[in-house]
DNA sequence: GTATTCATTAGTGTATTCACTCCGGGAGGC
DNA sequence: GCCTCCCGGAGTGAATACACTAATGAATAC
């Protein structure tokens, strides 16, 4: 009755493709986005760009202009402050979840800190990807895979801002040193003082992104 | 640039009528959805179906089959009771935020219930709809815009199951009678307390969710 | 009578096409 | 000279048309 096409369908393809570009910033927030000019770079039709971009305004990553079309969203700072509210909340309690961590789950921790300790003087994009997947190493832990889901909706919403939220180099320093902190807690199974740190760690990134907020 | 059509888009009112079909119970949870059947119903072209269709997927409200086509989502037991843990969390800072409500607040809290209590004896869909205004209605005095439509977005992925949690009169009244609990503590001004009846409220619901779901 | 194969059909995913709206610039009136 | 009106272009939203796939049932071989 239905079709499978090749693997996925050429929705979600564009899907990936325009999440990419916002999140990487060719896309910026409050700039509007050329269905057109989507579906001729990816060589295929309008129609499933449209649908992408659907599924991406539910994802509260772009939104429908009142005159039409779709725009990049732009955070507003109480929208920003209740997202890095409800990171908070949620977080927390997958990091709570954790009752222990085996040692090659801790390896994996360190060697993704470890890299990013190696990117520290060639700031790229990779290093944000690797924060990302360093956090989220950590939250997997928790088992609570529908929940995950829904942080990773969170990080997904503040992407673009986040880009540069490590524009400078003491504090590309200090986010390599507070991962190895979280590490340590981890490891020494002390929850508490895990949550404390990654509280700090979320303040400081929320301060940051508040700092790119009001740039434009 | 841009087209500005009537009000708003097609796509969106066949998202609206899917909404009301997935939560009404018209479609139920594993059921594939018919697009050429559901335009044809609207007196619309299967295009803005899709697209409605997309953004209800990233709603998590239907999903796609591997074989292609969209079905409405089917809960886990496991997803729903991670569904209802972030419920808990989000919701109990929602409540904590409340400082003082209005007497007008209190007011129309009190009328929502009045007219649930009406309806206890002839069980109807419309009670789901109260029920969910008042409780919305008890969180929107907590201000934080965007946490709220989070929460919404929770409460619409279980809306096909809570469709029957209240299929027993005693439930009902149980209902009601946790509702004018919570109407009062929020009048005392007790947080505490309004936090805990509401977990309690909560709780009840879920068990009879989880109930719901075991049956199929 | 049962199992297997093949044609038909229902249903999806995508491309193409159409209709409609908004924005900018030039012609004409005051 | 300035304002108004008209019109062309750009861009979207939706409809139609097409290609392709999986399921269903009928026909045939055993």
């Amino acid at each position: 009755m239905p079709a499978g096409s090749t693997q996925d369908t050429l929705a979600e393809r564009a899907a990936l493709v325009l999440r990419e570009m916002v999140r990487d910033g060719v896309l910026l927030p409050g700039q509007p986005i050329r269905q057109g000019a989507v579906a001729e770079q990816l060589g295929i039709s309008r129609v499933p760009v449209r649908e992408a971009l659907k599924g991406l305004e539910a994802d509260g990553l772009v939104e429908a202009s009142p005159t039409g079309g779709f725009v990049v969203v732009r955070l507003s700072a109480e929208e920003l402050s209740q997202i890095y509210l409800m990171r908070r909340l949620l977080e927390t309690e997958l990091l709570r979840r954790i009752d222990s961590a085996t040692e090659p789950d801790l390896a994996t921790l360190n060697a993704l800190n470890a890299r990013m300790a190696d990117l520290i003087d060639t700031p790229t994009r990779e290093l944000a990807s690797l924060n990302e997947q360093f956090h989220f190493e950590m939250f997997t832990l928790a088992g609570l895979r529908h929940v995950l889901v829904e942080v990773q909706r969170l990080w997904h919403r503040t992407a673009p801002y986040r880009l540069v939220y490590s524009a400078e180099r003491a504090a590309r320093e200090r986010i390599v040193a507070e991962h190895d902190g979280l590490v340590r807690a981890l490891r020494a199974g002390d929850t508490e003082l895990l949550v404390r740190l990654a509280d700090e760690h979320r303040h400081t990134s929320e301060r940051d992104v508040v700092s790119v907020l009001s740039q434009p």
